[in-house]
DNA sequence: AAGCTACTATGAGAAATCTCACATGCTTTT
DNA sequence: AAAAGCATGTGAGATTTCTCATAGTAGCTT
């Protein structure tokens, strides 16, 4: 975690993403910029963070990791988005981890100096529950979407929202899982990319040769595929 | 909807079920203690809803209709619950529709009249940022458990939640868009049911005769799939 | 009465997906 | 150095699920 200190930039960011309209009283003082690196982890899976982050750019993925010490990718976090905000209102005890997945940009806002004064703010609460609304209402969509469509289509999204300068390197193992199918069959659908030209196999993972393409999947409408 | 005056019963009702605990002023009267029979329309899709609902006992299910008129089932909805929340912070211009599964017993919030009190108050506010959080993370698990079990183990589900008094008797087009499968295979595995002895098929529908085996099937635990 | 639509029902073959079995390479443990 | 664990890869056969085709029934329309 970087702080970002350059009063030019940071009040840049504030100028585009006014974060003290969130709140009744001056949030600035518990507030800073900070950037995680893609890779970095943004949380501790099992510890009590100590910032609620407002996500204002990049992407970042939810995991949960199991009793027998295997993670699983449970969800994507896209930008402008709460971080920490189950385990602030105490929805959850245990924090999941996060990790960026790209470079991702945040509010970090201390939460034991503000807490308080935070949770008794209408202002604050109200954006919240708005948010914690259409991010129901978005995975309510997502996942009924989701569940009708077979594997290549889920596959693409996965890719697409995977990816960093359209390389793919996700660990089949772990993509397997989220995507709830075989190991096995996930590589079948893999190899048929890559037979049909869509993705090209690397020694590191894939590159993606034709991204329109798998945007089309991804978009899934009857007719595009009628058409394929 | 039933209003229900008998002051002694609307008395236990709010012992059992401390509204007035949600709030920091006088709830009490924008409330009535409301009751709706089974199949009944709580909420009307597309309207702006009078009322928050807070369901204290039954079960309903959550509707959208699409463009060409189509109903789908999207969720069910289990007390301690509310309906109408999302309209009411603003989450959703539309309102969703809403059917009593069972009879379902509410407090009726009268949001014309309290509002503006309601959205201001910080323990209400608090309240439902924990409900939408806990409602999220309830459904995330279920949805990630869904997606990696086969029709049989979803359906078994599916039928203990809409069966009622052992009976079940939705329409198979329904169920299966809900269940994402093809209206064929949903027949293929009902009558797999039958023929396992699970269901019996009667001329309205089909009756639950093994519901132990039922639970076990919804519940899956790899060792007892093993087993059978 | 004829036609239309929607739901139910069943059969047969195709496609998607799973299970199991086995081989390889890479790390970590012993 | 051997053993064990884990991710990758591939093959073959089994199971689940889909597609398509066909029919019957009920209700509604014309």
């Amino acid at each position: 975690m970087k702080k970002i200190v350059r009063q030019n930039l940071v009040e840049e960011y504030y100028n585009h993403f006014p974060l003290t309209d969130f709140f009744n009283f001056d949030i600035t003082p518990y507030a800073s910029v900070v950037q995680f690196e893609s890779g970095e982890m943004i949380m501790q899976e099992g510890t009590a963070p100590a910032y609620l982050y407002y996500l204002i750019n990049g992407r970042a993925k939810l995991l949960l990791s199991h009793d027998n010490g295997r993670m699983s990718l449970i969800n994507f976090l896209n930008a402008p988005c709460f971080i920490g905000e189950m385990e602030l209102i105490g929805a959850q005890n245990m924090s999941n981890g996060v990790t960026a997945i790209t470079i991702c940009t945040c509010y970090a806002i201390n939460i034991n100096s503000s807490r308080n004064k935070i949770l008794k703010d209408v202002k604050f609460l109200s954006h919240l529950c708005l948010f914690l609304g259409q991010k129901a209402i978005g995975n309510t969509y997502n996942y009924s979407r989701n569940q009708s469509y077979p594997l290549d289509v889920r596959l693409a999204n996965f890719i697409l929202l995977t990816a960093q300068n359209g390389h793919y390197r996700e660990k089949h193992t772990e993509s397997s899982e989220f995507l709830g199918v075989t190991y096995r069959h996930l590589l079948y659908v893999l190899a048929d990319f890559v037979k049909r030209g869509i993705l090209i196999k690397t020694n590191s993972g894939y590159y993606i040769n034709d991204v329109t393409y798998l945007q089309k999947l991804a978009n899934y409408e009857t007719d595009v595929i009628k058409v394929t």
